[in-house]
RNA sequence: GCUCCCAUCGACUAGGGGUUAGGUCAUCACUCUUUCACAGUGAAAACACGGGUUCGAAUCCCGUUGGGAGCGCCA
């Protein structure tokens, strides 16, 4: 049985976007179900759109998401390099042989006359724009000519028409193309750099790809790299082409609509298993009910069998709930490690409470979140006094009654010396009989007067969490600002 | 324009000849909570259309329509 190697390709050109990234996952996630490799390769052969600190990028967001490759940059496989940008001399070898086999020839042809080509092909309105082979006929000498009179050349695949290329996907079945569609494809480029063809087709049969994973993007290309393998006389690889990530509007996913890049939604504060276990399932289910996975779980689900055939929308509204699951999922130590670090960015970077405080607010507001960033924002008032008294509330919960109500309540709590959430609990009832309201009449002011908002934890809780002094002194700066 | 791919609730999807077409997110209602959430219960919500095959079609076939992707010395 062949050994299942598969490898992620992305170009060093930017930042990561978020369909490569289930790219990624989902070739790591077929390697590691199926005991196999998974290769990181960097397909860096176009120098114009070459972007710094692109690779260091890509690494850092694998590495955040957790899928660690087996070969690639700094982890040698036998295979390596693992940039194309340093695999120039196997190309060139390689299309030697295409060469000398007719499957690929020389191609004097300016830039100028293939643009005047095309555009003639289009007044023509033929059905497609492609090259005439005009240099197909040139030859050996002079070939040989041209080039020593250091004329520009790029090397071209010789397509031969009126066939048809047949190859199975793992994810679509049989596809079909024929070959008068398709043009001569140019492999190597004037810079003496491989096109994506070449270099893509020569590097997953000298890695031992088993299984090329990719995007369906691709699906039109591949019948040029079937065309490859065979020139080659090479087995082809198994092709799955992945469902695209899709904007609301239906098209693919892009930077106009909202964000793509794995960054972006790193800043956000989405949690990494949110991202993985939400863009697992956009293409893909293991065909139970199941919404919620960890990754070691994902792995153990994964088939490619399973995978759709049609464009999944990336519905940020479940990406939220996923996040909030993931995020009330995980233990209060490892939140307040969170919550610390997201403090440290905050404006009570210079004030942060100490950790068994936290933890009480963690506890507290677990329920009511989807991001670390909200224990700080759904709560202020666990962090400064209120400034401000929501409107709707003053209108609707602040009596004419209610500063008297208040300050009994506060006299009776300053009698206890650490008062407990029952001695809140206790006390308020008492205070509401003595002033013979419902406990409604003092709850609501009493929560406004604390947090100047009417939503969250219940009320005592909240006051057990600021505790004595600051309650009562809340109590006594609304009493002054309300009246 | 041409080539290829795709088509189940608003979104992600299950189901692949006989199902009250199931689940999740979002929406709405109720319960719980004198708040807001969480949770629970329930509701609304889909087989694009037309032919065919068949006793029977969401499911198989053909066509139509719709959507998407690709047509570079970019990947």
């Amino acid at each position: 049985m062949k050994e299942i190697r598969v490898r992620y390709a992305p170009s060093p050109t930017g930042y990561v976007h978020i369909g490569n990234l289930r790219t990624a996952l989902y070739n790591y996630l077929f390697a590691k179900s199926a005991g196999g490799k998974f290769i990181l390769r960097i397909e860096d052969t176009d120098q114009t759109r070459k972007v710094e600190g692109a690779v260091e990028n890509i690494i850092s967001v694998l590495k955040w998401a957790g899928l660690d490759y087996d070969e690639g940059p700094s982890k040698a496989g036998g295979c390596g390099p693992y940039y194309q940008s340093q695999r120039l001399e196997i190309y060139n070898e390689h299309v030697k042989t295409l060469l000398e086999k007719k499957r690929a020839y020389y191609c004097f042809c300016t830039p100028e006359r293939l643009s005047a080509l095309r555009e003639e092909q289009q007044k023509q309105k033929l059905p497609q724009t492609k090259y005439d082979k005009h240099c197909l006929h040139l030859t050996d000498e002079e070939v040989k000519r041209n080039i020593e009179a250091g004329m520009h050349y790029v090397i071209r695949l010789n397509v031969e028409p009126g066939q048809t290329i047949k190859f199975r996907d793992y994810v679509r079945e049989d596809v079909e193309f024929q070959s008068d569609m398709i043009d001569d494809q140019i492999l190597v480029k004037s810079d003496g750099f491989p096109t994506y063809h070449l270099a893509n087709v020569v590097d997953d049969h000298l890695m031992g790809v088993s299984h090329v994973i990719r995007g369906e993007e691709w699906l039109p290309s591949t019948p040029k790299h079937v065309l490859l393998y065979d020139a080659f006389g090479w087995e082809k690889p198994v092709f799955a082409h992945l469902p695209l990530l899709l904007n609301p509007d239906r098209s693919k996913l892009s930077k106009r609509q909202g964000d793509v890049a794995v960054e972006d939604y790193r800043k956000k504060g989405y949690l990494k298993e949110a991202l993985i276990n939400f863009i697992a399932l956009l293409g893909w289910t293991a065909g139970d009910d199941r919404e919620f996975y960890y990754l070691d779980e994902l792995i153990r689900s994964f088939s490619l069998e399973r995978i759709n055939k049609s464009g999944a929308v990336f519905d940020i509204e479940k990406l939220n709930w996923l996040n909030a699951e993931h995020l009330r999922a995980k233990p209060d130590n490892e939140i307040l490690m969170m919550l610390k670090d997201e403090l440290k960015e905050s404006k009570y970077s210079g004030n942060i409470p100490a950790d068994d405080y936290l933890l009480k607010i963690i506890e507290a507001m677990k329920p009511r979140v989807s991001f670390i960033k909200e224990f700080i924002t759904n709560c202020v008032y666990f962090y400064e006094d209120p400034e401000e008294y929501e409107e709707a509330s003053v209108k609707k919960g602040w009596k004419p009654q209610s500063p008297d109500i208040l300050k009994k309540f506060a006299d009776k709590i300053s009698a206890f010396e650490n008062p407990l959430k029952e001695d809140y609990e206790s006390v308020l009832k008492s205070t509401a009989a003595e002033m013979s309201v419902g406990n409604g009449a003092v709850i609501h002011p009493l929560r406004l007067a604390v947090s100047g908002v009417s939503g969250g934890p219940g009320i005592f809780d909240i006051c057990y969490i600021l505790g004595k002094d600051r309650t009562i002194s809340r109590i006594h700066r609304a009493i002054d600002k309300l009246g």
